[in-house]
Order: structure tokens, then C-alpha cells, then sequence
DNA sequence: GTGGTCTAGACCACC
DNA sequence: GTGGTCTAGACCACG
């Protein structure tokens, strides 16, 4: 599984984990009932506060996607892919929605918004991620 | 000219003010030479502390789009319509970028991103601001 | 007698003024029991409120430098030329310690300072104003 | 590191920490990587309140010699060395500038100007700061 | 713990 | 009247 941290993100670094935990467990590469890994592995690995990463874990606890499992660490839970796989277009649209109603807001109309859209398509085409 | 102050837009009240007023520039509807609204004014406009808007104000002399006019006020500077036309877009892009480049991370291609975007145009097609 | 406002001089309009005066007073340029510019036709001359003329030939009458004569306007008083010509050097030394004191503050030795008072000396020797 | 707020000295509180900073920068007393004291010490050190010590540390961010460490506090940047040795100079040269700009303007010619300057920097010799 | 935001209110400088 | 500075103190986000 893949983390790629963007401080320039825009969001907070536990919330950016977490989301891409979630992405993760909607697009397969993390399966129900597997172990993720351990907040110090995890915050090793991308360079975090320890206490960053278990922010994280705690927020998806609370939104039922990881459960502890006595011992052994946290594991994705039954109906996290559920979750997720409801969740991930919600939270990209929410995203979307502050940046394009701030477009509406500066006084462009819907088909310059989808041009400035097409050309931060572009942008990020190649090496998509920041 | 219009405020319109959203708590949760994600960005502090002051942004939002000092974006909103690039963007009146750059589209025209505050001219070079003109005076902005004193700061007490528009503070009670927008119903928020007078030092907020100061600060909104501040940051726009940094950005070299307002001027003091000694004991009178606030002017639009005559190059700020260059310098608000051209952030206007690379700041509408900067927020585009971090949204769009979450939805690659998620792992959705170019249509999809595009099919999301249009779902969130149409959503805010009507009342579009918040 | 010349004026020269400098808006980033440091000063303040009004104290420009009133130096500049005292400096022409202590210099010859303006004698004993002469009338000086209306407040009015100081003001258009050098661009600036009317006010802020009135401010510094108040501040020129509390210093003793003008007085009023009824009707005709401000004059400047017999000992004006003693005045002024004493306060010249302590006024000009009183900046030029703050600059300095700043210099040594920084960490700049004797030497270093005069080297740069040099520096400025020279690059203000030809149109030595601003 | 060492601070001198002087109450009489013209600039504000904020710009006297914010260019001692730099010039500790300058001087090498505050090396790149270093953080910089925390707002509420800093600000209990030099007996200021803690916003005041915010928008110093807030101008040095924006000057790109500072920058967040999230959660950490405040870095002294890569290139603020670069950065402030180069405005060093010019801050105290402008300084100097403007009052020997008025030490002209009234009728000093340099040797006399420069003979002034030899005085000050007597008087500020032993006890050279306010 | 850190910095950032915001509010409330006083005071000053300037015009 | 204007903006600018400073204080005091609350609250939040982040690590």
C-alpha cells in the first residue's frame, strides 16, 4: 500500500491518511479482515509523528473501518469496503464542491470552470499526485 | 460589492475576504483608484472583528493591490487588476489541483474525474455558493 | 522656499513640513518677521490636506518659531533664526542616532557603520533628496 | 539570542523583532535549521504580548525565513542567510538614507554630514543602543 | 506542547 | 473620519 504525504495538500496529514486508507480498502488493495500496519511502522515509512498516524487509525475506528483485535493490532473491519466504497465519492464531491463553488464565486460561468478544470486535468495527467 | 463569508469554507475568514476582493478586482467590479470600504465598515458588513478585515486589508498591501492613502483610506492600486486577473486563475487552480489530485490518488482516471465534476456543476448549478 | 514631501520618508507630512521650514529659517531662506505661504496656498503648492499644513504651523507656533499677525496671517517671530538654528544639528542628530543605534545593533562595528554612511553618502550626493 | 525593544525608537514592536531576527540570522547567532524561540517565550522574554510576537514571525514567513514545522514550531528556513545578510544591508542603509537625505535638505554638505555622523557615533559608542 | 484564528477593546497617528 | 498597533484572552488544529 502506497502513502504519499503532500504538506502543500491543503489537508491535515491524518486526515490525508486516513482518506487514503479508505481509498485503499474501496479500490481492493486492502482487504476486510487484514492487518494494517502498526502505527510505528506506518509513521516510519512516511515520515510522520507517530501521533499523527494514530490520530488517523482513531478517526477510522470511529467511523467503523478499523476495529483492534486484542494484541495483534487493527484490522480492517466486515463492512469497511461498504463504508469506503459509499464514502470515497462523497468526500472527493465535498472537496470538489468548496473548490468550484469558490470558481462560481470569482464570477466564472460553468463552461470556464469546466476549461480551468480540463487544464488542471492536464497537469496533473502525467505524474497525477501533487 | 458582494461578501459572502463561509465558516466552513476551510479557509480563514481573512482569505476569504482578500479573495473575494481580487476577484471583484480582477472581474471589474472595483476599480483601479477607488477606495475599498473602510475597514470598520465592512467589518460590520460582514459581521466580523474589525482586526480581521485589517488583516484581510494587510495581506492585499502586501500583494501590492492596495495602497494606503494617508488618513484617507484604502485605494485599489492601478496595476492590481494585472496582478488580480492573473492570481485569480492560479488561485481557483491551486484549490482545483489539491481536489483533483486527491481523486487520482483514489484511483479514478480522467473520465471519471471529469463525470464527478460535472455531477458537482450541476449540484451547484442553481444556488451555487455554499 | 522649497518643499520636498517624501512619503517614505519615515516622517510624517506634517513634520516634514515644520523641519523643513525650521531648516530654511536656520538657513537664511526665510527671515525674521517674514510671512509665511497661507495655509491654503502651502497646501496646494505641495500637494497635501490643508490640515495637515495647519498641523505644522501649529506645531511651529507652540515651538515659538511663528507667530500669528491678526489678519494677516502667520509671521515669523525675532528669535525664530536662534531657535531654529539651535534645534537644526540636535534634530538631525536625534534620526541620525536611531539609524545608527540600529547599526550597532546588528552587529556592525564603528568602521563598518562609516563604510556604509559612505555608501549612502554617495549614492544620494547628485540629487540628494529621496 | 538577545532583544532590545525600544518603546522611542520609531519602528514597531513587531518590525524590531522580526529585523533583530534577521540580523541574528545575518550574523550567524541563529544558523539555518534552528528553531526560533516559541511565540509565548519569546514574547514573556521581551514582555510583549504574544500576538505582537505572532505577526513579527508571521512577516518572517512571509520573507521566507521562517517556515512552520508543523506541531514543532518555527524554522529558521535553507536560504534565510542568504535572505537576510542581502537585506541587512539595505534595511539599514534605507534607514540611513532618510535622515541623511534630511541632513542635505538642510543645507549640510558631506563633510559636514559626515562630521555629524563622527558624533553620533561617539555618543553611541560605549552605551550605543536607545 | 506548538502556531493560527478570531474577538473585543483601547490607544495612537494621520488627514 | 481613516488605518495601524498593541493588549488580553478564548478557541482550534496539529503533532
Amino acid at each position: 500500500m502506497l502513502f504519499r504525504i503532500d504538506a502543500s495538500n491543503g489537508l491535515p496529514i491524518y486526515d490525508q491518511i486516513s482518506r487514503q486508507m479508505k481509498f485503499a480498502i474501496a479500490h481492493g488493495a486492502l482487504r476486510s479482515g487484514e492487518l494494517v500496519p502498526s502505527v510505528r511502522e506506518l509513521a516510519q515509512r512516511v515520515a510522520v509523528n507517530p501521533n499523527t498516524v494514530a490520530r488517523a487509525y482513531r478517526d477510522l475506528q470511529i467511523d467503523g473501518v478499523l476495529e483492534p483485535l486484542r494484541g495483534e493490532g487493527l484490522r480492517v473491519t466486515a463492512h469497511a469496503v461498504d463504508v469506503c466504497q459509499r464514502e470515497r465519492l462523497s468526500l472527493l464531491k465535498e472537496r470538489l464542491r468548496g473548490a468550484i463553488s469558490e470558481c462560481r464565486l470569482s464570477g466564472l460561468d460553468t463552461p470556464q470552470i469546466r476549461e480551468l478544470v480540463d487544464a488542471v486535468l492536464q497537469d496533473t495527467a502525467v505524474n497525477g499526485t501533487s
